[in-house]
DNA sequence: AATGCGGGGTG
DNA sequence: CACCCAGCATT
C-alpha cells in the first residue's frame, strides 16, 4: 500500500472517536494547565510547549504563573523581565510574541473565538490557533503537530514520502478535520496529543494498550514504526570562535539591538566576530577557557572561548560598539543568556 | 521548499 | 551521533 487508505477511518469516525476520547479521560497525564484550566493558562502553555516537551515545560510554566498570573499582569511587565523568566527555554522570540499578544488581548474589545482570529497573532500559526481556540472556546478545529502526523500516518498506513514536517501537515489536516469530534474538539485533541506523546511514539509504540488499535491499518499490514515516511537532512558542521574580556570587574557582552531580526535582546558571549579590530584579533591557544559542542537544528557547532585582554585601542573600539556592552560581574544574573551561555558564563566567573 | 531559531531527551 | 519535540516566520 503506497498512499493509505483514510477511508476506513473517516467511515468509523464515531467509533474512533469514542474509544480515543474514552481512554483519555481515564489516562491522561495531570498537567498544570490542566487543573483548574483557563485562556491564560492555555495561551501561555501552548506558546512553552511549541517544538518542546511536557517535561521541559513543567517548571517554566510554574514559575511563569507565579511571575504573570494572567494577561494584565503579563501586559504590564517589562520586555526585560519577560525575557527572563523565560530564559534557557529557548525560541525567545516566543516570549517576545507572548508578551506583545497579552498587550494586544487586554485592549481589545472582544477576545476572538475562533481559530481564524488567534491566526491574526504574531507567534500563532495553525496549530497554536486550532489548540487555543478548540480548548479554550471548543471551536471545531482540527489541531495537526507531530503527534498527529504520525498517529494519522501509522492509522492509514500512509507511505507518503515528505520532505519536512509542513509537508506532512499539508497532507494530514484535512484527515485530521474530518476525524475530529466537533462536539468535544477541545478534549479530542489533547487526546490524540496525548496518544502520540505517550502510546503511539515514534520508537516501540505501545500497540497492545492502544485503544485505537482496531482502526490501525499500519499494525495489520506492516510495522507502525515505519510511518511516517520524512526525509532526514544532513547535519553541517560550523565553529565559533568567542571571546571573555573581563575589564574593571566587568564582562563584555554582546547583544544585538531590539530591531534584528535573530537574538535580538539577548546576550552573549561575543564571537570573535563581533569585535571590532584593525587586524584580526590573534587568539593564543594558551588562552582557550572552554571548548563545547552542541546541536542547533540541523547544525554541529564548536564553540571555543579565549581569554583576552583588551588593548587600549581596542577598548576605545569597543565602547562605540551599540552591540557591545560591559556587564559588572554583580549584575550579570539579571541579563538574559541564552542557556549554554548562561552556564560558560557562570562556570568562567567561578574560575576568577 | 528550505532555513533559522534553542535546548533537552532519547535510542 | 542522530532524530524528535503541543511550530512559526521568513525567504
Amino acid at each position: 500500500m503506497q498512499h493509505g487508505n483514510p477511508n476506513s477511518l473517516i467511515e468509523a469516525k464515531a467509533r474512533f472517536c469514542t474509544a480515543l476520547e474514552s481512554w483519555y479521560a481515564k489516562h491522561q497525564r495531570k498537567l498544570p494547565w490542566r487543573s483548574k484550566p483557563s485562556l491564560y493558562k492555555t495561551v501561555v502553555s501552548e506558546f512553552m510547549l511549541q517544538q518542546t516537551q511536557v517535561s521541559t515545560v513543567l517548571p517554566y510554566f510554574e514559575r511563569w504563573l507565579k511571575a504573570f498570573p494572567n494577561f494584565e499582569a503579563l501586559a504590564k511587565a517589562d520586555e526585560a523581565l519577560v525575557l527572563k523568566r523565560w530564559e534557557g527555554l529557548g525560541y525567545y522570540s516566543r516570549a517576545r510574541n507572548l508578551h506583545k499578544l497579552a498587550k494586544e488581548l487586554v485592549q481589545l474589545p472582544k477576545t476572538p473565538q475562533k481559530a481564524e482570529g488567534w491566526l491574526a497573532f504574531r507567534g500563532i500559526g495553525p496549530y497554536t490557533a486550532a489548540a487555543i481556540a478548540s480548548i479554550a472556546f471548543s471551536d471545531a478545529s482540527a489541531v495537526v503537530d507531530g503527534n498527529v502526523i504520525r498517529i494519522l500516518a501509522r492509522l492509514t498506513a500512509d507511505a507518503t514520502p515528505f520532505s519536512d514536517n509542513t509537508a506532512a501537515l499539508k497532507h494530514f489536516s484535512p484527515l485530521a478535520q474530518a476525524i475530529l469530534d466537533e462536539k468535544n474538539p477541545g478534549d479530542h485533541n489533547q487526546a490524540m496529543m496525548e496518544l502520540g506523546a505517550t502510546l503511539c511514539t515514534k520508537h516501540k509504540p505501545l500497540c497492545t494498550v492502544c485503544p485505537v488499535m482496531q482502526h490501525c491499518q499500519s499494525v495489520k499490514h506492516g510495522k507502525p514504526e515505519n510511518f511516517p515516511k520524512l526525509k532526514r537532512k544532513a547535519t553541517v558542521k560550523r565553529t565559533v570562535e568567542r571571546v571573555w574580556i573581563a575589564h574593571e570587574g566587568a564582562i563584555l557582552l554582546h547583544k544585538k539591538t531590539a530591531k534584528a531580526k535573530r537574538l535580538a535582546d539577548l546576550f552573549e558571549i561575543p564571537p570573535q566576530s563581533a569585535i571590532p579590530s584593525k587586524q584580526a584579533l590573534t587568539l593564543n591557544s594558551d588562552d582557550l577557557l572552554l571548548k563545547k559542542s552542541r546541536g542547533i537544528s540541523n547544525e554541529r557547532i564548536e564553540e571555543s572561548i579565549y581569554a583576552l585582554k583588551p588593548s587600549a585601542a581596542l577598548l576605545k573600539k569597543i565602547n562605540q560598539d551599540p552591540e557591545l556592552h560591559w556587564v559588572l560581574k554583580e549584575e550579570l544574573e539579571r541579563v538574559t543568556l541564552s542557556g549554554p551561555h548562561r552556564k560558560w558564563a557562570n562556570a568562567l566567573l567561578k574560575r576568577n
